[in-house]
Order: C-alpha cells, then sequence, then structure tokens
DNA sequence: GCGGTTTAATACTGGTCGTTATGAAAAACT
DNA sequence: AGTTTTTCATAACGACCAGTATTAAACCGC
C-alpha cells in the first residue's frame, strides 16, 4: 500500500551507471547523478541506499549489462579464442560510447581518498575473480594440450588482464578503435602454440 | 633581504609526489599534503601556487627522479631491448615502495570531476608524448633491419605502453614483482624478429 | 638595534560534499 | 470518504574542500 515510485529504477541505475563510467566513484557528486536521473536526491537514498551502496548496484548492473562477453569467451574451444574474444569485445565495449570511454571497472577507482578505499577494494576484488576464471580456462586448455606444457596459465591470465586494463586507459585517453585493436592484434601475435594446433603460424 | 624558508622545497615536493602517487589528485587533500610535508598550508601557495600547479611540479620532479630509465632505453640496440628495459624498469619502480604502488601518471587522474580535466589531459600528455619517443625508436629499429617490415610501430609502441599502464593498475592492486616480471616475459616472448636477427628464438 | 621585508602559524572564507529532516502530494486499504 | 502509508520536493545539516586574510616571528641592510 502507499504511492508508487514514479521512476523506472533499472532506467535510473542506467544513468548512474553511464555518471560514474566516466568519472569513476569520487568523481560523482549527487549533482552529477541526480541531474543524470532525473530523480532527486532522496528518491536515490531511498531506492539504493547511500552512494558506495548505489555504486555497487551500478557495478552489478555494468557487469550484466556489457560484460556478457566474459562467459562468451570462456566456452570458446581455444585458449586463444578465448583471449581474442575478451580483447576484442573489450576494445568494442571501450570506444562504443564516446562520452564515457574506457571500462566502468577502471576509471571507478584506481587511487583517490582513504573514504573510498571499500569501493577500491571491491573492484579489485571482481577483477581478481574474472581473472580466477580466465587461469582456470587456461589450465584446462593447458590439460587438453590446447596450451603446450611450458605455458603458465596464471601468467597468461595475468598478461591478458594486463592488455585489458592498459587498453581501457588508453581508451579513456581517446584512443581510437582501430588503434586499440592493432594493439590486441599484436597481444595476440606471439601467443603460444600447443601440441594439439602445431599446424598454427607463428607470427600471426 | 626577509626571512628564509625553514623548510627544503624539493624535500617537501617529494614528499607530496608521494601522497599523489598514492591517492592521486583529486583524491590528495590539503590535509594530507601538510601533513606529509610537515609545512603548512600557506606555506604550499607561496612556494608551489595552487593545487594543479603543486601537482604538475610533482609530475615534472615524478619523471626525472623515476622515469630515468626511459631515456636510457631509447638508447639500447635494439627494439626488444628498449621495450625489456621499459617493461622491467617499470615493473620495479611500480612495485618498489609498497605505500604508493603503481605508477603516479595513472594513479593522478584516470577519472574524475569536471574540475580536475586540465590535469587529466595533462597526463595524457605526457604519456602521448612517451609513446611518440618510442614509436619513432620503433621506426628507427624498422629502418634498420632490427624490426620486420610488417612490423607496425604505432601498434608496437602502443602494445608496449598498454602493458605499462596495465601493470600499473595491477600493482596498484597489491600484484606481486614475481607476477608482473612474468606478464613482461610474456608480453615479450612474440617479439616480432627483423632481417638482421632471424636467428633469435621465436618463444622465449 | 632599528626599519623593511619575507616567511610562519592560526584561523577563517565561500562553496561543495554526502546525507537527512520536513512537510506536501498521491496512492491503497478500511 | 477517511485513514494510513509511501513517495516526492525543498531545504537544511555538519564536515570537509581549496584557497586566503591576518598577525607574529625571523632575517636582512643600515
Amino acid at each position: 500500500m502507499g504511492r508508487h515510485r514514479e521512476f523506472d529504477v533499472e532506467k535510473v541505475l542506467d544513468a548512474l551507471l553511464c555518471v560514474f563510467w566516466r568519472k569513476g566513484y569520487e568523481g560523482a557528486s549527487y549533482a552529477d547523478l541526480t541531474e543524470a536521473a532525473g530523480v532527486e536526491r532522496p528518491a536515490l537514498y531511498s531506492a539504493f541506499g547511500n552512494k558506495e551502496a548505489l555504486f555497487r548496484r551500478a557495478l552489478d548492473r555494468y557487469y550484466e549489462r556489457y560484460m556478457g562477453f566474459i562467459p562468451e569467451a570462456l566456452q570458446l574451444p581455444t585458449a586463444r579464442e578465448v583471449a581474442a574474444h575478451l580483447l576484442y569485445c573489450s576494445v568494442d565495449l571501450n570506444t562504443r560510447f564516446p562520452d564515457h570511454a574506457g571500462c566502468l571497472n577502471i576509471n571507478g577507482a584506481l587511487a583517490g581518498s582513504d573514504e573510498s578505499e571499500t569501493v577500491r577494494q571491491a573492484l579489485i576484488d571482481v577483477r581478481a575473480a574474472g581473472e580466477a576464471q580466465l587461469r582456470e580456462r587456461f589450465e584446462r586448455a593447458k590439460a587438453e594440450g590446447d596450451l603446450p606444457e611450458t605455458a603458465k596459465p596464471d601468467a597468461l591470465a595475468a598478461f591478458v588482464m594486463a592488455i585489458l586494463h592498459g587498453m581501457a586507459v588508453q581508451a579513456k585517453a581517446g584512443f581510437s578503435r582501430e588503434m586499440l585493436n592493432a594493439v590486441v592484434e599484436q597481444a595476440l601475435s606471439t601467443w603460444p602454440v600447443g601440441a594439439s594446433r602445431t599446424t598454427a603460424t607463428a607470427k600471426a
């Protein structure tokens, strides 16, 4: 019973997500958020809680709406295809929206005041979870002979993640999609070749 | 004539530099800065100007004091050695100080409020200048036959920079030096080989 | 040692931050 | 229709932000 909410919570969350994507957690003020959402301040508090809870909801939604290519990639048959799909889709996402380039996770809170420490750690945890999934996928690939015996799945996963993070930084700096695709090409050009695929070329 | 300054400007600048390194431009408050410097607020204004000017001085000092390996690297004989030196020295710098891990340029201002836009652009410009130097060095390497005719110096430079930025993000997240060195190893494992060095191994 | 000049320390400014109290408007239940 | 409950909009809260006015202390030349 009682009055109904006059705004669509998910639509508002999408608008807030874009603000955080562009300005990061601390850089986004409630003035920015209310303007983008078209909703007054107390409504945001009643719908989501405080700013940190709001950001975490936006982060969840970000992975649901935009990071669908991660599970997609993990299901591809070879480690190389997994990496390629991750990298190319990431380039697309990082450059698709000119007004909020890059990645919410990286833009969100790389460094900042002590008050945002918990948010920073949350972002780190999410990245670490993704990297762990990737490492496990590469371990499987190694067991399947898709990656050579000398391959180090943890280093390979960290390498792919480094490219992803580095390109997010570059996208935020205005790098073109073409340039970032060339970076991906370069990154993939040295992919290790396993026993089951020794016919693959060594350099793209 | 008049009273002498009681503090060493360069020592203070080093202390401020470390605060920015850890918290970034917007995340560092004057409360943080004065505490780290052991100097009161008006003294910082009289010595450096406002916060932005202060940050730019700190950034200059950062490159002078800690980024000496960049010109070092550019003078090495082969493109691969240039890249290797950049990457390994960067890992060392990013993990040398546990209380301010990563890179000042990346931590400084990746995203934030509109007021820090000029600072963000300044950091982007500095990175672009470094990348341009690297590209030119790779163009020379290509002309010398050190890189193959098919090599794209701009993509190669962007690739190396992406690894550098990505590792800076990872270092800030607490990655160990060993892990990052493994990332560098992976990044270098597929380095293109030119006609003058066809005897080099294709995979590490 | 005395006047002129620069630095040092304290305290304050207007503005913005995240958060919340308050009272009016609107919907559902009795 | 009347009552209750929830949402809405305005406006306020204390805290902190970057930046500064003010006054006392230290140094110089004389």
